[in-house]
DNA sequence: ATTAGGG
DNA sequence: CCCTAAT
């Protein structure tokens, strides 16, 4: 087995590193972003079949909640504290006596930092200690081995059926006891003996990726966007190769060196494929997914050099509060019931990696530090989030799902958080209840109006410097292969046409945002008229510095003919 | 979704 | 590169 640990650098001469941060998923796709169908797409009856199987009930306890009802709590759980008036719970339900639920079992959410649900007798209102009393007798059940990471945003419509959006992070491996990913760093090691994770070498390819900008170089069309790329990357190989070395050792010598302490890290920990490498993507990405796809999915193919085996995935903290009066069969039927709720909107995989999300689907695993050297498999974790394509359109949905992943990361810092601090719920995402109309039947979720208020923001986990960090792209140096397509590009149509710019110099280069290209022109009318003591990174040739000059310079007389149209050939002949 | 400009 | 305002 070979790895890729040594730093090499792409014939574009520059390194990636592991953490580019994904696009939030804010962020809209850029429209000539092509999809890869089905990418990130999971079935929802698989998963289905996967949660419904592992769902354990741990710990089972009777708790004297008052009245003729008892508590079961499905999983092991660490306790949250949070502040009873900051807990959602304590807003008041939309219950009367003649609601119509009452007569019902239901089941809500506690609001705790992630999730947990409850159900309930009818007209049994929890609120605020009361929740926190019970959630505190919970977790002494969970014991201490077991952080139990959850979150569970709901979207849930006043009275009516609503959307439950589950974020639900599930654990690999056997060991049931043992969360990883999110809040869990309970059991570093619990997860090692269940994830298996290794490498190969591919001998059939390379990993050096290209930056490509078309410029004026056709590229075979072929239906495939990956074929396409991967013919561009070979036509390119040879174009490239004269000055791969020298572009090489430059940046080894240079741009290593200069990159920030902080940052360096990332050089180490990456491996030597370069993200711009269409070929890699859809495999991994593939692997991965597919993986997860079965339970107890043992992967033995050697056709990857990564091989997952993820024992099933885990429902989240699960409170059940029942009549004793009730059998059994009910009891399963209503967990069965609770959690088909939750998948019923339809799930996606999220990936964590030490505790901090993934969210570039286009990184390696290599990149994101997953590989049989390298690798973080004592934090990795994979969640189950709400599916933005099947994500309902309700009021709060859109920021329920947005914000999903960022609760587990902040509920992860909270757990790794010695000084304890009460951890503040997330009062809108967790906050729900799911009724049943007929007797421990259909849940339905119910909710009050206060919940499809937005969440505040939450001063008590203001992102660190790490976070922040991590969720920034990764910094890519324009090659001068670049800024020359860049200029060309520019000459013809101008500094108003970014879009333009993109579609016809870097549609390849993914990485490329027309804003980015922008960018780029700006520091480079900059560094034009900069002496050229003062200019930093890969030295741009003088001649194309001129061209910039020259463009700029002539863009600002023509701005109103920058409509749509190209000036002619003539023109621009003169303007290079 | 794009563009423009400040940070 | 990021973030935003304005289109």
């Amino acid at each position: 087995m070979v790895s890729h640990k040594v730093l090499e650098f792409g014939d574009d001469g520059y390194k990636l590193p592991a953490q580019a941060r994904a696009p939030r998923s804010v962020r809209k796709k850029r429209i000539y972003e092509k999809k890869i169908p089905g990418d990130d797409k999971m079935c929802a009856i698989d998963l289905l079949a996967t949660v419904a199987g592992s769902l354990l009930l741990e710990s089972e306890s009777s708790v004297n909640a008052g009245g003729d009802k008892c508590v079961v709590v499905v999983q092991n759980t660490v306790k949250k504290e949070f502040p009873a008036e900051e807990n959602p719970v304590k807003v008041a339900l939309p219950y009367s006596e003649d609601n119509p639920y009452q007569r019902s079992p239901r089941l809500f959410d506690n609001g705790q930092c992630g999730f947990s649900s409850v159900i309930t007798n009818p007209n049994h209102l929890l609120v605020g200690d009361k929740v926190e009393k019970e959630v505190q007798g919970f977790s002494s059940l969970g014991g201490s081995d077991s952080c139990e990471v959850r979150n569970f945003s709901k979207n849930l419509n006043p009275g009516v059926n609503g959307d439950v959006k589950p974020d639900i992070v599930a654990s690999i491996g056997s060991n049931s006891s043992t969360e990883v990913g999110a809040c869990g760093n309970g059991s570093p090691n619990g997860s090692r003996d269940d994830v298996n994770l290794f490498s190969r070498n591919d001998d059939d390819e390379n990993f050096s990726g290209y930056i490509r900008p078309r410029m004026n170089r056709p590229v075979p069309r072929i239906g495939d966007r990956r074929i396409r790329k991967i013919l561009a990357s070979r036509h390119w190989k040879g174009d490239a190769k004269p000055w791969y070395c020298s572009k090489r050792s430059y940046y080894l010598h240079h741009h290593q060196r200069s990159y920030p302490i902080k940052k360096r890290k990332y050089f180490d920990s990456i491996s030597d494929s370069n993200s711009d490498d269409y070929r890699l993507q859809g495999k991994t990405r593939s692997r991965t997914i597919s993986s997860m796809k079965s339970r107890n999915a043992s992967f033995v193919s050697r056709d990857h050099r990564v091989r997952l085996r993820i024992k099933s995935f885990r429902v989240p903290e699960l409170f059940i509060e029942i009549p004793e009066t009730a059998t059994v069969g009910s009891l399963k039927r209503m967990v069965m019931e609770a959690v088909t709720t939750i998948l019923g909107d339809g799930l996606r995989v999220g990936l964590m990696v030490q505790g901090k999300k993934v969210r570039d689907d286009s990184k390696t695993l290599l990149q994101t530090g997953i590989s049989e050297e390298n690798n973080h498999l004592d934090s990795l974790g994979f969640c189950l989030e709400p599916s933005l394509e099947t994500t309902p359109q309700p009021l709060s949905s859109s920021y329920l799902s947005e914000h999903a992943c960022d609760d587990l990361t902040l509920c992860h810092d909270n757990a790794l958080d010695s000084s304890h601090q009460p951890a503040a719920p997330s009062p809108a995402d967790s906050f729900g209840k799911l009724g049943t109309t007929d007797h421990s039947r259909a849940l339905i979720p119910v909710v009050s109006a206060a919940m499809l208020a937005p969440r505040p923001p939450n001063r008590k986990f203001k992102r660190t410097e790490q976070q922040l960090a991590a969720q920034r792209r990764i910094r890519r140096p324009f090659s001068v292969t670049e800024v020359e397509a860049l200029v060309q590009a520019v000459e013809h149509l101008g500094t108003g046409r970014w879009r333009d710019v993109k579609v016809r110099a870097f549609e390849d280069a993914d990485h490329r945002t027309y804003v980015d290209l922008k960018d780029k022109w700006k520091t480079l009318v900059h560094t034009a008229r900069i002496s050229p003591q003062q200019r930093r990174g890969e030295p741009v040739p003088q001649e194309l510095l001129d061209r910039v000059l020259k463009a700029h310079a002539y863009w600002s007389q023509h701005l109103m003919h920058q409509l749509q149209t190209e000036p002619p050939s003539s023109q621009v002949e003169a303007l290079i």
